[in-house]
DNA sequence: ATAGAACGATAGATTTTATCTATATGGTGC
DNA sequence: GCACCATATAGATAAAATCTATCGTTCTAT
């Protein structure tokens, strides 16, 4: 067993094609037919069904396949070491981060980022929160950013801010008339959810006083992937939706009319920098953290310890 | 970088001598160090400094090795992977147990065990719950016997039985006139406790109905680190203790009279095999369950739903 | 049906690498 | 300064990984 005879398996199941494989590995056909036989014959299992067009993994092909890559990606951790210790500011950063913070956070410092850091490169991935979490703890994500806590015991969560809740009404809307709002005054029935799954709907419902069943109670029961179809839906004189801060900031002066506060103590979440348990890049995740931190409005880095809303 | 590597610069660190080191890995010192110097050559750090007697890693070396290990362990599971394939029953299991259950239950079948499976070799290690589960979701057990539940979302419980709890009492005590005793006859100043970090010693707090600050007001503090010590102090007629189920079997007469039992329902705690989240050796960890099941006492396996105690 | 393309396996030559034996070097303690 | 222990170096040899060339199927298109 080598660890080449790893990355050939690994990328024969990717590719699914020997020759193409092979060009991959950059070494030829013949090699790596040799070497991938080789294998087999060592552990005394065929990984391959060569029958199959294209080229399939047998059963227990899969599952040697899956640990292949949990062993290259650690040997890559050697790497990642030596970096780390000679302070050098580059490598790879997956990072996972939730569809209602990406749009609004990303865009205020990504590109300062990557411009002062020019040998890291960023592989960003919109996810739930749920499958960050499991993607971290399976080492597939450097680190995310998402709302905690999470109560997750693989993970350590760095606190990075916390952004408080508005609310989003139609024009014509009762309630519209009022210049703070508080919460007593929020009916689930009314109101626009993203689907299920994503985290600020548990926090949105959790924000309402309770009010089990009323989910059901609603005449019209829209739920959307995206705030930006709910605050559009908002626009055309129907019902009303809470909207997170960074959602807030921007807007036109038509949209911003919309927007209502709360009395205090102001609804928060709590934003923050999730990291497995042990992890590596230390340093490169430091950095990008003080950035992230150094461009977002001052506003967001002041709120605290105020009403702090929860999803678990 | 190689595996050969890696296991040449774990035995270094091991043994923490070339020539011996290389004697272990079935090579000659020259080409070991060769060996080493090639890596350290490519990665571009020195791993040891030979100007110590005994040669000892860097700071970097360290976490080079470090990692080293963790990437044979990883290797190693393509080869239990097989194995668990081919239906082998062979290999090393690796468990970890509590000290209020390892001398009483490991005894009742571990003999059976080893004989009926003679290709499976068991590394059993008692330490306390903390360690098992950090140890457990390092991957440095295979499995572990342990009080549940944890409330560690890192690994899964499967319970195995609901051992009840026993009172041991000195002779003199005025308890000891009653036939059945209840819970709230407890009191936690007079009890011996077994020391911090003993989940049994928590569940014998948590036994007790609310008597917050009661451990401070005792006489006698005596904190053990094994049942057994607690029990002679019980027979040399001072105060009195709880024991596990298990703890109160096969005692000679004269101990068995010391023994009362709770009211109905009696008190529980849950012992489960305990497993990572993603783990092999799927089928002898199921082959050590079914052989712990048949052997243990019939009165463990039926009690079940009664008045279960936690410890976290 | 049949030629040809696509794909993987096989054979033999070549290069690279790992390991060996023998020996050199460099500190330690007496 | 001289053994003595430990690691490094040198050169030879064995083992391996890779290459080029070619073969044998299987699928596809005319």
């Amino acid at each position: 067993m080598t660890i080449l005879q790893f990355k050939y398996i690994v990328a024969v199941d990717t590719y699914r094609n020997f020759a193409v494989a092979a060009r991959e590995c950059f070494i030829t056909q013949p090699t790596l037919s040799m070497q991938i036989q080789k294998l087999e014959e060592e552990l005394g299992v065929i990984i391959f069904d060569r029958s199959k067009k294209p080229v399939l993994p047998t059963p227990i092909g899969e599952k040697i396949i899956k640990q292949a890559r949990v062993n290259l990606s650690e040997f890559n951790k050697i790497d990642e070491i030596i970096k780390e210790q000679k302070n050098e500011i580059s490598g790879e950063l997956k990072i996972g981060i939730i569809p209602t913070l990406a749009p609004y956070l990303l865009p205020l410092f990504i590109t300062k980022f990557l411009d002062k850091y020019p040998e890291i490169q960023l592989v960003i991935e919109e996810l739930l929160s749920q499958q960050i979490l499991e993607k971290i703890s399976q080492d597939r994500l450097d680190f995310a950013i998402l709302v905690t806590p999470t109560k997750d015991k693989r993970v350590i969560e760095i606190p990075l801010f916390y952004e408080s809740f508005f609310a989003y009404l139609s024009e014509n809307h009762p309630l519209s008339e009022r210049p703070i709002l508080d919460l007593h005054d929020l009916d689930l029935s009314e109101m626009l959810l993203l689907s299920d799954g994503h985290c600020f709907r548990n926090q949105v419902v959790n924000i309402c006083p309770k009010q089990e069943g009323m989910l059901q109670k609603s005449r019209m029961q829209f739920e959307s992937g995206s705030l930006e179809t709910l605050m559009r839906i908002v626009e055309n004189h129907y019902g009303y939706t809470l909207l997170p801060e960074l959602a807030t900031l921007n807007l036109g002066k038509r949209r911003r009319r919309l927007i209502k506060t709360f009395h205090e103590p102001k609804p928060v979440r709590e934003v923050s920098l999730v990291i497995r348990r042990s992890y590596l890049k230390k340093q490169l995740i430091e950095l990008f953290r003080k950035e992230l931190l150094t461009n977002i409005p001052a506003s967001l880095r002041d709120n605290s310890g105020e009403n702090l809303i929860e999803w678990t």
